[in-house]
DNA sequence: TTGTAAGCGTTATCAA
DNA sequence: TTGATAACGCTTACAA
């Protein structure tokens, strides 16, 4: 037995319904205040009676305007895209858009994926862990306003992150310096993403300011499971170091958790710090020295620029960098 | 001085360029098998020299198709939401649709904005959690197929959900059993959202196969905070347990960590229990017992069973709970 | 295999 | 304050 049917009821409908024509019912709709009172009320009884939803579609087409953003992000897994993609989604219903949400890992095709989004929305807001190539971004540049996300510099457009080399060279410096550590580790590949690869320039220029040498970072995924690979190094005595500085955190307390369970006493024998404080680095024995990055602003940020672009029809390529916060909690040698 | 506009060229464009009717163009882009390969190198050697990007509101509008499945949720915090939404974008890219994303919480007419998307959209995924009435519910679905997550029976629309009472009952049986636990508390709203709804009833329902009676639960809301006020109360002895059912791993978490500080032995004089496997809940001293739920699994059912509705014009209520599995680790007495 | 042309459901311009 | 009506940029019969 079919089911009610989905039907969708059109302004012509609602327009013979109230006795006007369409172009009031539109007026009802998008600027009430032009239309007679008397009208609007009549117009918009017939709406509610026949619970009727203007076509988006053709609202798009005709005005011209999405009234939606695209978000593409890596994936969504650990707290760090999620409060991003919340920042996001908070601004821009604000401003009366809907996020078109793409997660590109695991794709066959991100390009053609965004470029099908760019016909569909006013703005794409990419974040560079989705590794798209700067030609791709030009050339969904020529079509929309594009806002990079935590990536590197770049010519034309404008990109947006949360500060990296400062904060990753002040904690790589607490280490050193308060805690003594002289055989520190990056743990993390700088290649991998933007973020990254500012963290362990911190890390470097830590060392450098201290008459010091860095070494080669240890390249690998920042992923839990590696985490646990290089506790496996360490405990082995594969790997020596009094000091680990992780690309985040799942790394980081992977290696905590590892290294105490092989009896390797964090932080006594080693420090250990991360990135992005999650929930988990405070649960975490000894509680985890990471930093905080105001992720959900930086959506935000992201959004208000966009929104930015969409008025004033030139744009501004003002990069900007949100300041982070060094968290001191206990695995790094501090009570 | 005005970047590089954004120009968007359009399907007469690229088809005078090629030198062929917009039909073959449109053919080209959406069936390509039936035009003449030489025709469809040299058009899409025009939309490569354009640029040309397809207008998604005309092509919606023509098709009368969005190619976009809505997502409301209530947030974004924590892993549930997350996972549930990265397996929702991973089905819906499958099938060629894209997710829209609106998060509830805060905004102020959650149902003019649904409606405004049930316009944008071939179907709507909206989460219990969001609060929707079964009224708007109902309206909604007259236009467009809905699908309910994690929310209670409806007579006419499909609800996907996560198992609760069973394993809840099974959770807490192991505590009564096992660890010997007569003095348990739940700990969370059951008013507050469906799913712990499900779960005081599995805790109850231990109890009364027993020959126990339960509790009421402790209301509060789920989240850390929370955890640490009913955790204040406990070590002041103002409220007294033995084991602790909580309605989340947040929860559970700080209960946890608060009661270990303030000297009450976890698990020793007092069992908790989380609900979801968080990252924290592994790292947590000691280990947290929870649930864990297929979230990312439930999220591609619901993709699955809306592509479902949108092929065949009937639909088949019927509702599916997806199993969990208890986790027991150590703070239930498990060692 | 390709082209012609009629929509698709709005918005917006112009008159009235 | 309202109404005709021409776009908007595509898809899709139907013809050729």
């Amino acid at each position: 037995m079919p089911q009610a049917q989905h039907k969708r009821h059109t302004i012509y409908e609602v327009a013979a319904a109230a006795g006007v024509s369409i172009a009031t019912v539109s007026r009802v709709i998008s600027r009430p205040e032009v239309v007679a009172a008397s009208t609007r009320t009549r117009v918009l009884a017939a709406i509610d009676a026949l619970n009727y939803v203007p076509d988006g579609a053709a609202r798009s087409l005709a005005a011209r305007q999405n009234e939606a953003v695209a978000v593409a992000l890596p994936e969504l897994n650990g707290p760090y895209y999620a409060e991003l993609l919340s920042g996001f989604e908070s601004a821009a219903s604000e401003i009366g858009a809907s996020i078109v949400l793409t997660l590109t890992r695991g794709k066959p095709s991100v390009d053609a994926e965004l470029r099908r989004l760019a016909g569909r929305v006013d703005a794409l807001a990419i974040h560079s862990g989705t590794g798209v190539s700067a030609a791709t971004l030009e050339s969904l540049h020529r079509k929309v306003p594009v806002v990079v996300v935590a990536g590197p510099r770049h010519p034309h457009i404008t990109t947006l992150s949360t500060e990296n080399v400062e904060s990753a060279s002040r904690l790589t410096g607490h280490l050193i310096d308060t805690h003594q550590r002289r055989q520190l580790l990056f743990v993390g590949d700088p290649t991998a993403a933007d973020d990254i690869a500012g963290r362990y320039l911190g890390f470097r220029a830590a060392h450098a300011s201290r008459g010091l040498t860095a070494p080669e970072p240890l390249r690998c995924e920042a992923v839990e499971a590696e985490g646990r690979r290089v506790a496996a190094f360490l405990a082995a005595g594969e790997l020596t170091a009094d000091g680990l500085v992780c690309a985040n955190d799942e790394l980081a307390l992977a290696l905590v958790h590892e290294l105490s369970r092989s009896g390797l006493d964090v932080p006594g024998r080693i420090s250990v710090t991360g990135w992005d404080d999650m929930m988990a680095a405070r649960y975490l024995t000894p509680g985890l020295s990471t930093v905080r990055q105001p992720v959900r602003d930086l959506g935000e940020l992201v959004v208000n620029h966009i929104s930015h672009l969409l008025g004033h029809r030139e744009e501004p390529v003002a990069p900007r960098r949100l300041a982070t916060s060094v968290i001191l909690r206990q695995s790094c040698g501090c009570s």
